[in-house]
DNA sequence: ACACTTACGGCAATGCTTTGCCTAAGACTG
DNA sequence: CAGTCTTAGGCAAAGCATTGCCGTAAGTGT
C-alpha cells in the first residue's frame, strides 16, 4: 500500500542476501565490494544471491556512512531558454561516469529563489553544486559559505578565485569573421544584440580584432547593437544595407537575429550566400538548420562546457579544487548561408 | 580537505544541537519535529540551538528510517527538444510544494538507456518516477515490475491501467479550427507533420470534426502530412495555394511548419492575416512571437501537464494511484496572424 | 601429537534521525 | 504526610551498509 499499489514490495537488503547465502551481513558486504579475505566459492555464492534478489545497496545507508550522498545539485536560471539544456546534458553525461546523480532545480533568474534552492540542495546533502547562469556574463559570487564545492557555468563568478567555466565569446567573434574572410568576403558588418551583455561586447571585440588582423575595417565602423530577436535583425539589416549596399558578409549575434536578417535580404532580392554570406551565433538547430538558406552558425560547445564544469566539480569534490575561469572554444557549424561556391 | 577546500567543514548534526541545548538527542528531535511532551521553554531553547548551528536534518538518515528518500526521478527523452522543458518545470514546481527533490536523467530516446536510467533511479531509492516521452504518442508500458509508482507524461503508456497525462491533441485541432471560424474564415486547409505521430492524426481529426460541426469542408478534402519543419511548410503551402487560391485559413501542425508557410505566403504577396489567417501549434515563443506577423498558436499547456503529472505521482506515492489517461486542455495563444480586423 | 601459521568469516561499532517505552521528579489529593 | 497522577525528557532500538578487529578452524611443520 505504501508504494502506491505498484511494484513488488520492499527492496532486498544486504541482510536478505546474507541470509540467502548463509553468511553474515558484513561478509556479504565484503564479498560484493571485493574486500576482505573470502573464498572464491563464497564470493560467488553471495554474488549469486545478490543477483537473485536483484540487490542494490541502499545509497542512503551508504551515504550516511561515507558522509557522501553521491548527488550533485544543478541550479539553473534559464531552463526555458536554449542555453541551459545543452550544458545540463553535458554535465549529466559527465557525472554519469562517476556514478553521480543530478538533482535539478530552476531558480528562474531570481536571486532569492536561487538562495532557497541552494539551501535546499545543501539540506539534501549534495556533494557539490553547479550554478548555470542565464547569460554569459559576470554574476555575483556566492562566496565560500556553502559547505560543498561550487562551480559556475556559462556565467562566471565575479570572484576570480571561484571556479567558472564559460564560453569563449571573444573567440566566437574571431571565428565568425575569419570564416567569412575564408569565404572570400571583405566588406563585413556586425549586427548583434543587447549591448548590456558581456557576450555581445566580447564577440564584437573578437570580430574587430579579426578584421584588423586581416587588414580590414568593419563596414559601418561599428557593430549594431539592439535586441537578440528577429525584429531587430530585420531593422538593423535594413538600415545597414541602406547605407552600405556593397556589404558582402554579415556576422549576427544570434541565430534569431540572423533569421530576421535573412528575411530582409530575401525581400530585397539579395541572394544568400551568392551576394552576402551570413553567419549566426548559438547554432540553435531549429532555427539555423531550417532557414532559407540553412544558416552557418557559431556553436558555443555548451555540451562540452557542461561536461567540463562537471569534471571540475568532481575534482573539487575529490579535494583538488580549480580556481579561475576556464573558457571553452567555440566551433563552426557550417551550412549554406556562408558558402559562395556552394550549389 | 574532503570538501574541496570550500565551506566551513562538517555540517551540524542533531547531536551537536542536543549538546548545545543540554538535552539528549531524541529530545532535540522531538522538539524540532513538534512531537513528544516537552516544556515550551525547552522547545525554544532547542530551536534556538538548532538555528544557531543552522542545523538541517540529514535526509539520508531520515530517509533510511522512513524508507522514503524524498526524491522523485524524472526520465526524459527529448531534453533538446521543446516539449520536455516546460513539463519538467511544471513538475519541479509541483514537487516543490511537497518538498520533494527532482533527480533528472535523459534517456535520449533510447530504450536501453531508459532501462538503465530507471534502474539507476530505483537504486537511488527514488519514491516515484515520471517518464516524459519524446512525442505525444503511445509507448510501451514499463509494466509493474518497478518498486515505485510511475506516471507517464506527454507519451501515454500502452497499458490503460497505467497512469498517463497527455495533451489533448484532438481538442487542439478543434480549437484551431474554431478560432479560424471565429475569425470569419470558411475555406480552411490543414498542413501538418509526420503522419506517424498520433498527435498529428488526432489534431486533424479534431479539425475535421470542428469543420463538420460548422457545416464546412476542409479545403483540399484532406490534411497534408509531411514533416514537422519549415521546409515542409513551404512545400505544402505552395502546393495547397496552387490548387486552392481561395484559401483563407490555414491550420499548421507546428510553429515550424507555420513559419515555412508564412515564408511562401509572403513571397506570393498574400497578406497575413488580411488574406489568410494562419495558426500554428506548440506556441514555441522564439518562433511564434517573432515571426512576421507574430503567429497565433495552440499552446499544449505543458507546464500544467507537468504539474498534473507530479500531482498524480504524489497521490500514487501516498497510496492512491490513479489509473488511465488524463488529458490536458490546450489554450489559444493569440497573436496577429489570425486577426483579420487587427491593424 | 603439539605448536604455529594462514585463511576465512563473524562481531561490534559507526553514521544520523526517529519513535515507542519507560522513569524520575514534581504536583496534587485524601 | 503518604500515595497517585502527570509531565518532562532520557534510553534503546530500528533502519542499512561498511570496516577494523578478532576468533576459529584448517593446514603445516617438527
Amino acid at each position: 500500500m505504501a508504494n502506491g499499489g505498484q511494484g513488488n514490495g520492499k527492496m532486498a537488503t544486504l541482510a536478505d542476501v546474507a541470509r540467502l547465502a548463509g553468511v553474515s551481513v558484513p561478509t556479504a558486504s565484503k564479498a560484493l565490494r571485493g574486500r576482505g579475505q573470502l573464498r572464491q566459492e563464497t564470493r560467488d555464492r553471495i554474488r549469486a544471491a545478490a543477483d537473485q534478489l536483484s540487490f542494490t545497496p541502499n545509497p542512503l545507508a551508504r551515504g550516511l556512512l561515507a558522509a557522501r550522498s553521491g548527488i550533485v545539485g544543478l541550479v539553473t536560471h534559464d531552463l526555458e531558454g536554449r542555453f541551459s539544456i545543452p550544458i545540463l546534458m553535458g554535465a549529466e553525461d559527465a557525472f554519469g561516469l562517476d556514478r553521480l546523480s543530478v538533482m535539478l532545480s530552476d531558480a528562474r533568474g531570481d536571486a532569492i529563489r536561487e538562495q532557497r534552492q541552494l539551501e535546499a540542495l545543501v539540506a539534501q546533502r549534495v556533494d557539490g553544486i553547479i550554478v548555470v547562469g542565464a547569460r554569459s556574463d559576470e554574476r555575483a559570487s556566492l562566496g565560500r559559505s556553502l559547505p560543498v564545492p561550487l562551480v559556475y557555468a556559462y556565467a562566471h563568478s565575479a570572484d576570480p578565485t571561484d571556479c567558472s567555466i564559460i564560453p569563449n565569446s571573444y573567440q566566437s567573434g574571431r571565428l565568425a569573421v575569419d570564416h567569412l574572410i575564408a569565404c572570400g568576403r571583405s566588406r563585413i558588418g556586425v549586427i548583434t544584440g543587447d549591448p548590456g551583455y558581456g557576450a555581445s561586447q566580447e564577440r564584437v571585440r573578437g570580430a574587430l580584432d579579426a578584421l584588423h588582423d586581416s587588414g580590414l575595417a568593419m563596414v559601418g565602423d561599428q557593430a549594431l547593437f539592439g535586441a537578440w530577436n528577429q525584429d531587430w535583425g530585420r531593422a538593423a539589416a535594413a538600415a545597414l544595407l541602406d547605407r552600405h549596399p556593397d556589404l558582402d558578409g554579415l556576422v549576427c549575434g544570434s541565430d534569431q537575429i540572423a533569421l530576421g536578417v535573412l528575411d530582409v535580404l530575401g525581400e530585397r532580392g539579395v541572394t544568400v550566400p551568392r551576394d552576402i554570406s551570413v553567419i549566426g551565433h548559438d547554432n540553435w538547430e531549429v532555427l539555423s538548420a531550417f532557414s532559407r538558406p540553412p544558416l552557418t552558425s557559431i556553436d558555443m560547445n555548451l555540451e562540452e562546457l557542461g561536461r567540463r564544469a562537471a569534471a571540475r566539480l568532481v575534482e573539487a569534490m575529490n579535494g583538488t579544487p580549480a580556481e579561475g575561469r576556464e573558457v571553452i572554444a567555440p566551433r563552426l557549424a557550417l551550412r549554406k548561408s556562408t558558402m559562395p561556391t556552394a550549389v
